[in-house]
DNA sequence: GTCTATAAGCTGATAGAC
DNA sequence: GTCTATCAGCTTATAGAC
C-alpha cells in the first residue's frame, strides 16, 4: 500500500464523508468499517465486505473505485471525531471536569463504536502507513495545543505535576483498550458484553483512578 | 480460520517454543512474529515471511506445515512471557516496589520486542480466534490470583481504594501502547526512536502517575 | 534439508447485459 | 445504478529433482 499525500486524503474526505446517512455509500461504509477493523487493509476482503452490505460485489467497486480508496473513506470519516470532548478544552475549563468529561466520552466511544477504534489500532500498529502526514500536522498541533492548556494548568496550580502529552496517552490507551481488547477485558471481568453497567463501573473507576493521578479527587462541581 | 482447542494450541507449544535459539525454526518465528505483527494473520504473506528469513518459501512449509501452524508457533511463544515480572507477587511484596516492576517490566518489553505486543493486539482486535480459551483459562486465573494480592493490599492498608482487575488493565493498556502505537507516541513527542531516554521518561512518568492513582508514592527502598 | 516449478484456488477489479 | 460472468495476477501449499 502506497502513501498518500494529506490534501489527497483531505479530498477524499470531502467526496467521501458527507454522505447522507441512509445512503448507500453510508451503508457501504458502515460494512467496510467493521471489515477493515477485525482484518486491517491487507487481511479485508472486498467480498465480505460486500457480504456483510449484503450486496454482490461489483456494486462495492462501482461505488468505491479501489479497496484503497474505500479504505482511505472510513479511515477519514473516523478521525474526524476521534478526540472531540477535549476540543474546546482552554485555560479557564476547570481541570477535574475536563478531563473528566473526556475519559467517558472516550469511553463511551470505545463502547458504541468499538471497530473505529481497532481501525485506527490497526493503521498505528501497521506504522501509519496512511496518516503519517496526520500525526506530523494536525494530530501533533492538537496535541500540542491540549499539552498547553494542561500547562498552563499545571503553572495556575490547579492539577498536579505531569507530563501532558504522556497523560494523553495514557488516557487514549487506557479507555482505547476497551474497545481494542474488549473480548480481553470481558473475558477477565467475567462480563457477557460491554453494556451500560460495564460502562459505568470501568469510567468511575478510571475518572477516579487518572484524576488522582493528577493530583485531583473527583468532587462535587457547580452544576 | 477456524478456532482450535487449547490441548492442540499447548501441543504445538511443546513442538515450537523450545527450538535452540539459532536453531532454523527458531530464526523462521522471528521473522513471522514481525510478519504477524504488522499485517495480522490474514494479512500476512508467506512470501514476506520467506523474505524476512531470507529463505525460498518452501523451506518455511518444510519447517512449519502451513500458516496457520506457523502462527499458533509464533503466538505460544509471545504467551508464556507475557507477565513476568507481575508472576511471583505475594501478599507479603510491596505494592509499590511490586507494581514499579511490573510496570517497567513491561515497557522494557514493549521497547526490545514491540513486534510480540502488536501480535497480540492483533489477535484481540481479531477478537481472539485462537487465544478464546486462553483467555477463560490460564489467564483469567493468572489476573484472578493477582487481583486476590491487590485486594489483600487493600485490606491491610498499604494500598488505596482501586478496581483490581482494572487497574491491571491499565497497566497493560499503557505500556503496550507505547509498542502498539509507537509510529504515534514518537511522532507526537517528536522523537525519531523509542531509545533508551525516551523509555526512562515514559517509565518515570507512567510508574509516578499509576503510583499515585493507587494512593501510593514513589519512595526509597531498601536496596 | 533445500530449492525450482507448478498446481489449485482465491482476490481485486472490470466488461457488458439489463 | 445493479448484477452475472469472468479475467489476470496473486496466495497457499506441494511435487519432485538434487
Amino acid at each position: 500500500m502506497k502513501s498518500i499525500s494529506a490534501s489527497r486524503i483531505i479530498h477524499m474526505v470531502n467526496e467521501a464523508h458527507r454522505q447522507p446517512p441512509g445512503s448507500i455509500k453510508a451503508h457501504i461504509l458502515v460494512a467496510a468499517k467493521a471489515e477493515f477493523a477485525q482484518y486491517g487493509f491487507e487481511g479485508a476482503r472486498m467480498q465480505r465486505v460486500a457480504d456483510r452490505a449484503a450486496l454482490p460485489k461489483p456494486n462495492i467497486h462501482y461505488h468505491f473505485k479501489s479497496k484503497q480508496q474505500l479504505y482511505l473513506a472510513v479511515l477519514e470519516r473516523i478521525i474526524e471525531s476521534w478526540n472531540l470532548a477535549f476540543d474546546q478544552v482552554s485555560q479557564e475549563s476547570d481541570p477535574a471536569e475536563a478531563l473528566e468529561a473526556f475519559i467517558r466520552q472516550k469511553l463511551k466511544q470505545a463502547q458504541q463504536d468499538p471497530a473505529a477504534s481497532r481501525l485506527f489500532a490497526n493503521e498505528m500498529i501497521q506504522g501509519a502507513p496512511n496518516l503519517k502526514h496526520y500525526l506530523n500536522t494536525s494530530m501533533r498541533s492538537w496535541v500540542q495545543d491540549r499539552a498547553l492548556v494542561i500547562k498552563q494548568w499545571m503553572l495556575a496550580g490547579t492539577i498536579g505535576d505531569v507530563d501532558p502529552e504522556r497523560l494523553i496517552f495514557l488516557i487514549w490507551s487506557a479507555t482505547q483498550h476497551y474497545a481494542d481488547f474488549q473480548v480481553q477485558a470481558l473475558s477477565l471481568l467475567n462480563r457477557a458484553e460491554f453494556d451500560d453497567p460495564v460502562l459505568t463501573e470501568t469510567a468511575d473507576f478510571l475518572v477516579t483512578f487518572i484524576l488522582r493521578g493528577c493530583g485531583l479527587s473527583p468532587r462535587d462541581r457547580p452544576s
